[in-house]
DNA sequence: TAAGGTATGTTAATCGGTTAACTTGAGTCT
DNA sequence: AGACTCAAGTTAACCGATTAACATACCTTA
């Protein structure tokens, strides 16, 4: 047999369906008798009675959904970042009574993306993850469109406009100072810049901490320092080599941006022959989960991905539910681990 | 101003609400004029008019939205089994036109979450993964309660009853006797198996394969050869201890389970001052993407979690749109990996 | 005793679509 | 000319809830 509806139970319990609507969602409690309340109760729960969720959502015009958007490339939850803010979004959404819901898509969420999701009323807000390979453009245009729209949403870590939005973020240019200054501290004075995507907004914040740090310490930067590698381990290996075939200007010690990266140099390493610290020191941007791994222990300095999503989610909740919210732009700090391999 | 619907649309041309809906949907080509069609197309495209999905939903008793049954640990998609598993299913579920929507009961998934599933009515089929800390009997009940209320859904190697469901695994009971073919052919005589819970369908799998290929071998897996950590370093320590602390029986070389016991071997192994593979051979079953970063590396079995993950999805799909598809049973093949552990 | 308040419901509109069944007029066939 | 077919829409029921507005009886209170 179908699953009951409310009008089951209002004919068997002789009463409208407007009646058993208020008396099973508890609402305005002087609407329906105490007796006529525990009637309706028990023959729900004898009919095994739940509420389609789909005809709630509608007419209440709220789902308690939450969408992720994260730009698909297939294996996209091997991204320890990814997994990582999207266990502490889960969290979070589960406290709050909410539920999430994936969107990834393909290609580039600029404009196509923002009008599938405008469009499609599933969720009551959104977040935006690693958008990794759009344009600031695109952001922006998203971002206007999103708040023209009435649309709620959060940014992790990937927003370098100044519209006032939720945002939640690491203080990457602190985190790439902070590298530096312990760098130097160490005696190094050739640094390298190993990165995945110069368009990324973390690559950017790194940057300008680093050449702040390196020029506070009468260093600079050399454009010949900075790689970016594209997530691909040849592209690496090439970037690499080119620093460290030559003999002199060799760097002594390199500082990744990503989880990926580490991976890559630990690689090439190996493939070399080469000795951490002894012929580079390596000090690491990293997730903490994934990097807990690896051998040598990296020096590294961990983000909070997991508070990242949990805040994430939390601050978006806050502002569908409170209207008047103002949108909250948060900073989490960085933590320091002192590994071997600098 | 709110968003456009079909009534505004309707208004514009001067025509019905159901012919709008017929046009836009390309339903029935003859039911509108191709003057009238384009005339619509027009209007919606001016409008920026797009559909509102839960009323669609409500109207078409489908959602083409997946629910993926997670249960709730804190940092859930840290498990690279998962993570694998939901970037496999991510990746179906877009190319068959659906979206994902993440369950995570907290607690047991058993009979306060089929209620709670049954009941919503939001997504069109389940995917149960990692269902870790069910007893058979809540799997069961879960299974046939489904199963009567017509609800679809897949599991993913989580499940050892009879019930003709649609079910993705790997062979574990193979994978566990190549894995002891391979250690008594490299000399190994005294093997031990560490697990993390000795209630998971591939830990009682692995187990069956164990005995028969050492009974084959004219060996015998000694009880206090078996050891389960329940997902806890110390406790792996302990077992470890018991294991190598006392002269003789010391095994020679161990079979892991699971990527964390893996991670937690090579703890120990430092933590010991042990040699690998001379004072003891790793044999793991593992996630690829995963042990991949891992030094040295693993001699391991390998099991297919992101294809796992895709043709959980494909089956369920195909079960929610071919409604006479008969339940799949899909047992993947693992892969060798020759590392220098084993 | 008339007015007003309170408790207890019901009616009907609404959320934004889909779709079976009906209508109407024009063309076709015999 | 009458019966039949088909294109092109329209009407209205329906999906399964929520909720504002209205109705009724009973109880106070001045």
């Amino acid at each position: 047999m179908p699953a009951p509806k409310l009008s089951d139970i209002a004919r068997r319990a002789g009463v409208s369906v407007a009646a058993v609507s208020i008396a099973l969602n508890n609402k305005d409690t002087t609407r329906v008798s105490p007796a006529k309340r525990e009637l309706i109760r028990q023959i729900a729960q004898d009919l095994g009675y739940s509420p389609n969720e789909l005809a709630k959502a509608l007419a209440e015009r709220r789902t308690r959904l939450l969408g992720l958007m994260v730009p698909m490339k297939d294996p996209i939850f091997f991204n320890q970042f990814i997994a990582q803010a999207l266990s502490g979004i889960q969290a979070s959404v589960m406290r709050r009574g909410y539920n999430l819901l994936i969107y990834s898509p393909s290609g580039r969420p600029g404009r196509a993306t923002r009008d599938q999701i405008l469009e499609s009323k599933f969720t009551d807000g959104l977040i935006f993850i690693n958008t990794r390979s759009c344009t600031t453009r695109d952001i922006n245009d998203t971002v206007h469109g999103l708040d023209a729209a009435g649309i709620r949403f959060t940014m992790i870590n990937s927003y370098y406009g100044r519209a006032a939005i939720n945002y939640v973020g690491v203080d990457d240019a602190a985190l790439a100072e902070a590298a530096v200054r312990y760098l130097v501290d160490h005696g190094h004075r050739r640094i390298a810049f190993l990165s995945s995507l110069p368009t990324l907004p973390t690559h950017i914040h790194l940057l300008q901490g680093l050449r702040r740090a390196m020029a506070e310490a009468g260093l600079e930067l050399k454009a010949e320092h900075i790689g970016c590698c594209n997530y691909d381990q040849t592209q690496a290996f090439t970037i690499l080599d080119q620093w460290f075939l030559r003999r002199k200007d060799r760097p002594t010690a390199i500082f990744t941006a990503d989880d990926s990266l580490l991976v890559h140099m630990y690689d090439y390493v190996d493939a070399r022959h080469l000795s951490i610290p002894g012929d580079v020191a390596i000090l690491a941007r990293a997730n903490s989960a994934n990097a807990g791994g690896l051998r040598p222990r990296p020096t590294a300095f961990f983000i909070p991905t997991f508070e990242m999503g949990q805040l994430a989610a939390d601050i978006l909740i806050d502002s569908i539910e409170l209207p008047e919210q103002k949108p909250q732009r948060i900073l989490l700090p960085f933590t320091f681990f002192q590994g071997t391999t600098a």
